[in-house]
DNA sequence: TAGATTGTTAATCGATTAACAATC
DNA sequence: TAGATTGTTAATCGATTAACAATC
């Protein structure tokens, strides 16, 4: 019943062939096979073909694949090719950051709105965008169709304002909040969650010392 | 030969337990069962117990598990009761927003300072700390025995900063540079791809859509 | 055509789940 | 003791790798 059965495993290593062949396309490289591939991007092969191949047969016997080609396809499939509205909620040093950052525009993330809580920020422009105040949310998520919605706020709220944005039809949630959301299976979350990462370093970093010296 | 032959999936699922068992402990609630956590955490008990038992035998049986017990085993497991001197390399706003963020300090994770190589930023003060200029950088590691550098810079730097690292003896590196670095086995490198972990958002939404109506 | 490389099937490996004996 | 729940072994499931026939 999960969408079209393809495993979370091979998506996450689309946006990673994605920026490969960008790379090889912007270095003027037409073509490029799976055994190619396989050395500059340190996987086998085989799994290369097995994940292009999970989406079409991209490639061509005996010659390999037209990068160009293979990128745009491969954005295609990650949905590049289409726009997407996006705000941010919480304009605290994350939320700031992700809207000034958005080297996302490139890629179709258009930022259009970005709210707080605190009404010292109101007001502020944060990229050409006022901060408006979070009992604006609801009807400018519906009156702006906005398909995506950046968390950045604390944990306490995410719960609360995650509920509201599902109620307004947001089709996806980029989650830097430290908690999981509960969400109905049409809406997307995508969890970033920068404590657990540092603890995933900090593991192995650890472990690395135990296991060999120290 | 790789450490331990613990899985990354299963630390990845560290992190988790910890955060729940923490709410647990806030909550004053004593004993957890696998079977509750399960509950809880919508994974199943037995991968619970098998994961648990990676790293030795903290439960008792007809009993279940001693919450702040286990959530002190899962924080040593992690790391977390040491200390960890870090830095931060690139004061743009994703950088200043971490250093600002630093809830990690609470976790053992010491600001001990920022770089940049924009002479604008010199002496810019972010949370009682100069910016100071990248010359600097390798002087710095050293004399301060810094352990972690968080890379906040643009990909095209990310790879050479990566190897000064490197050579002074860092054991951990917290990339959000787009580019996957190179270092020997003794040095640990996570990566947060903030751009890939949009797009495996935009392909879910989008796959949702395709494959239900639209 | 011969050579190369894909697409795809089959084999292997690893991770998850189920089952149950050990034991608190 | 009886009941509960772990620790752990065995079964299943899924993902990765290997192999090779199809074909450009």
């Amino acid at each position: 019943m999960e969408n079209k059965g393809i495993s979370q495993a091979v998506i996450g290593r689309l946006p990673r062939y994605f920026r490969y062949l960008g790379e090889l396309k912007d270095q003027g490289i037409e073509r490029v096979s799976s055994q190619e591939l396989s050395d500059i991007m340190k996987v086998t092969a085989s799994q290369i073909r097995q994940d292009f191949n999970n989406f079409g047969g991209f490639g061509q016997q005996g010659y390999g694949y037209k990068v160009e080609y293979l990128y745009g396809e491969i954005g295609k499939i990650l949905g590049l090719d289409q726009t997407h509205n996006l705000i941010i909620i919480g304009a605290g040093n994350l939320g700031q950051a992700l809207a000034n950052y958005m080297n996302f525009e490139r890629r179709g993330f258009l930022f259009r709105g970005i709210f707080d809580n605190n009404p010292a920020l109101y007001g502020r422009r944060i990229r050409d965008m006022e901060v408006l105040p979070m009992k604006e949310l609801s009807s400018f998520v519906r009156e702006n169709a906005i398909d995506i919605a950046v968390l950045t706020i604390p944990k306490n709220c995410a719960v609360e304002v995650a509920e509201e944005l599902v109620k307004e039809g947001i089709r996806g949630i980029w989650n830097f909040a430290h908690v999981d959301l509960n969400v109905p299976p049409d809406v997307q979350v995508e969890n970033v969650h920068l404590s657990d990462s540092l603890m995933k370093l900090t593991y192995n970093i650890n472990r690395y010392e135990t296991h060999y010296d120290a």
